[in-house]
DNA sequence: TAGATTGTTAATCGATTAACAATC
DNA sequence: TAGATTGTTAATCGATTAACAATC
């Protein structure tokens, strides 16, 4: 199967949470209209995205949920695990270590790292807290992909080396600074300002 | 000054936020070739974004980083002051109120709200947290645009109702669940799942 | 002047939407 | 059969890139 844009990647995260849950309402079949009017995308752009996989659909019918599900998660399973690992357990990080989607689906958290004592050895959110200092060893064994930094500014660029010593390639800023890595290893700096800003900018469909 | 479209919005904070650490490196002149290199984005791309707003570069030279930082912010003033509230003062709560970005600029975070007594009456970020019951004089009084949604999901719907009444219009909602609200109300649903998914889906410049 | 860089117009590319045949 | 819905092809729309004139 052909690699699809991430913009086609990210509405079929979406078909598959909105299937859970009308699956989760007992109803099994569903249209492409009634799809529309969930998740406010429009009914054509829906067929449009799920013909990307094969005749799923009965014109006149709709699609069964449970088997729509079942072929878009294979799509993106395929495309292999992603394992992410977390530098930082504070406020931020132990959000995200208690976020239920990193649990099953196919973005795992599988290691989180922090530099105090005390939060090291407990479990958040079902995974384990680590010593900053064993993320290369933990990182190689359990071949991570990518690493989030959740750390305050002060140590994001020491973090930043860090983890570009363990190995990993793509890295996921949350701290509110520009960090310097080498050319092959790809940043994401994310700004909650940006971000929130540009969610309500336009009224796209 | 004609709307830009979001894409361009988010790009636009992107070379604010660039202008500043060359500002701050006393750097007071910068090519689009440079920004280019710095933000991974493509030259032409850059000048045909600034030239939205004037005739600001000067050939040969480049771009004034201090003038070229206050005319887009000028821009985006000028689209008046977002303000935000925030319900929920835990860990993703606490992450948000702490993020510097929210303190200054056009996105202000102007008040939290949370159920628990031991929560409120404290400042977080330079926050007030109120308890809940007052979200709907103080939502009223300092005029709030956003509200976003960072309670566990067991009381998402509930505090978007609160909020609907309090006369929130936008909604973030970062609750692993959907919640339904009146028409009139837009909500963005964040799931960090889909978000981190797709950021390393695609290999666009 | 020569060379570099901006700003703009035209060409390309990709994504969305419209139209419609196929089919249950 | 008639009507509704899928899946696909063609048309439209918007965004990016290429080309280049203007200018310092």
């Amino acid at each position: 199967m052909k690699k699809l844009p991430r913009k086609i990647i990210t509405r079929v995260l979406l078909y598959i949470r909105t299937l859970e849950s009308l699956i989760k309402e007992k109803r099994f079949l569903v249209s492409s209209k009634q799809l529309s009017e969930i998740t406010g995308l429009s009914d054509v752009k829906i067929r449009k995205d799920i013909s990307n996989f094969k005749k799923i659909g009965k014109p006149r019918i709709g699609y069964k949920t449970l088997d729509l599900k079942r072929t878009l998660e294979n799509y993106l399973i395929q495309g292999n695990t992603v394992r992410v690992v977390l530098f930082g357990a504070g406020n931020l990080g132990s959000a995200i270590l208690r976020y239920p989607g990193f649990r099953k689906g196919n973005v795992r958290l599988v290691a989180a790292f922090d530099a105090l004592r005390r939060k090291t050895g407990k479990k958040v959110g079902g995974v384990h807290i680590y010593p900053v200092e064993r993320s290369p060893e933990i990182i190689r064994r359990c071949r991570a992909d990518i690493g989030i930094i959740a750390v305050p500014k002060e140590h994001a660029q020491e973090v930043a080396d860090f983890m570009v010593l363990s190995g990993l390639h793509r890295i996921i800023n949350f701290a509110p600074c520009p960090i310097s890595v080498p050319a092959k290893v790809q940043v994401r700096n994310i700004d909650f300002t940006i971000e929130f800003l540009s969610l309500f900018c336009d009224t796209q469909k």
